[in-house]
DNA sequence: TTTT
DNA sequence: TTTT
């Protein structure tokens, strides 16, 4: 009885990150932005920049984990979820990121957002980074896990 | 070049709450609930509630504060902003909010969900919430600004 | 490298109608309406609806068939296709519909849109009807197949 | 009460046609393209190509006759409306289009997704086309109406 | 053909 | 941190 979804058409800011669950399920990790023009009182033109943090699970997670890369422009389907966890000192911390479903990469073959593997796909060597960044250690999936968020 | 696109169906948890900036421009805050089942490795049917921090700007603002309340489903269609905020200490925090331009109310005449405006619009007394609850006084806008966020 | 979408809330015009491809594969097809008011040049509050034609698959067209009534509010998220057809001079026609993946009832319990099947799944007896309707008898499926349309 | 939306990512496939009403207002349609990619039941890879006739109006149909061109990868945002029209021997008939409010053009620049005026834009000699291009020249607007459809 |  |  509810719907969550969540549409967005935007530019990598950096490299996506891919990783693996313990349990060995992929998890890619990047974050994107989207611009929005407006004029301000003065009648100049402004800009305001977003920026998304997206996750993506298994079989596309690998497909990011390979195509990806910075400065690309993708189409993003998925939905909203907040994710709680604790700073340094204890304290309960918020962080809302996209889980995204569907991938599309934007532009045509030939220029930079054209098809074909940008490289080896990297695995990213840890996962000691301060929040948002998830840590997914301490997570039990089976690889072939339905998992629900 | 993008798109920021958000869609939720969910129902309010609790009664809006108008206001308006220091020059004037109405403001409605509210949270709703999306849910979404799925089973688990042991075959079971669980559910997983998501809730979304919403924010109407103007005359939308001045409709929601006035049709909607606790417990009613709504369609909404708007954009993700994250908005900065400092806690208590001085650290910078986050906040990731749905800004809506669009709002539908479901459901039927003649249930809870039905037209008619529920109550008096009610205008909070004040703004000292902690966060993530913004605090608007120190935005002045002209009531009739275009404003870009 | 590309997105077709369409979502909708709207109510069926009339009950769903559930038939089997000569292969067995389940498919219901119903209307919505969709209302959008305006002000015409007069200022006065004018309705346009608009009918789209609903087309779901397998698993969720049992649903729709078992759960769907005329009247019942509901959110339908799925693709476009234009489907052609010959009419009875040979002449060739063109049918759009949408064919849904994800189908939510809205409203609440209670209500004329809560759950809990209305009837025993109505078959349909016989599909002779005159275009839009599809005639899915040609139609080879077989039962597993992933049709991709 | 009802929600009546199409988001769309694919490729022009001819030079938008820009037209204006009697009256003045500016009204451009093009058609889109989008692909679907599929395994057939040998498992082999197969294209589904989908045409989606786009109606613009006013100040962003300007801007489509202006920077549009055939090849070019947009993303759509608008509503179905399916339009009631009669063929030579008075039958009816009906089309389903996209009436679009909003348009983003993909790519990047220096690519032929480039921003920047593609030609002078065009404006289309006559229309006497036989459906489903529409004939606007009995559309009495007045510039500045709110066309609602 | 629905609904408000 | 991207892109225009």
């Amino acid at each position: 009885m509810s719907v969550n979804k969540v549409i967005l058409v935007g530019n990598l800011g950096k490299d996506p990150e891919l990783r693996y669950t313990a349990s060995g399920t992929a998890v890619c990790n990047f974050s994107i932005a989207t611009t929005e023009s407006y004029k301000d009182r003065d009648g100049n033109r402004q800009e305001k920049t977003e920026w998304h943090n997206i996750v993506v699970w298994r079989q596309l997670a690998e497909i990011c984990g390979k195509y990806l890369a910075k400065g690309k422009q993708i189409y993003i389907e998925g939905k909203l979820q907040t994710r709680k966890w604790e700073d340094r000192d204890g304290n309960p911390r918020y962080t809302t990121e996209i889980v995204a479903d569907q991938m599309q990469m934007l532009g045509r073959a030939g220029d930079d957002n054209s098809a074909g593997p940008r490289r080896e796909p990297r695995q990213e060597p840890s996962m000691n980074q301060s929040p948002p960044q998830n840590n997914y250690d301490n997570v039990q999936f089976n690889p072939d896990d339905d998992i629900p968020f």
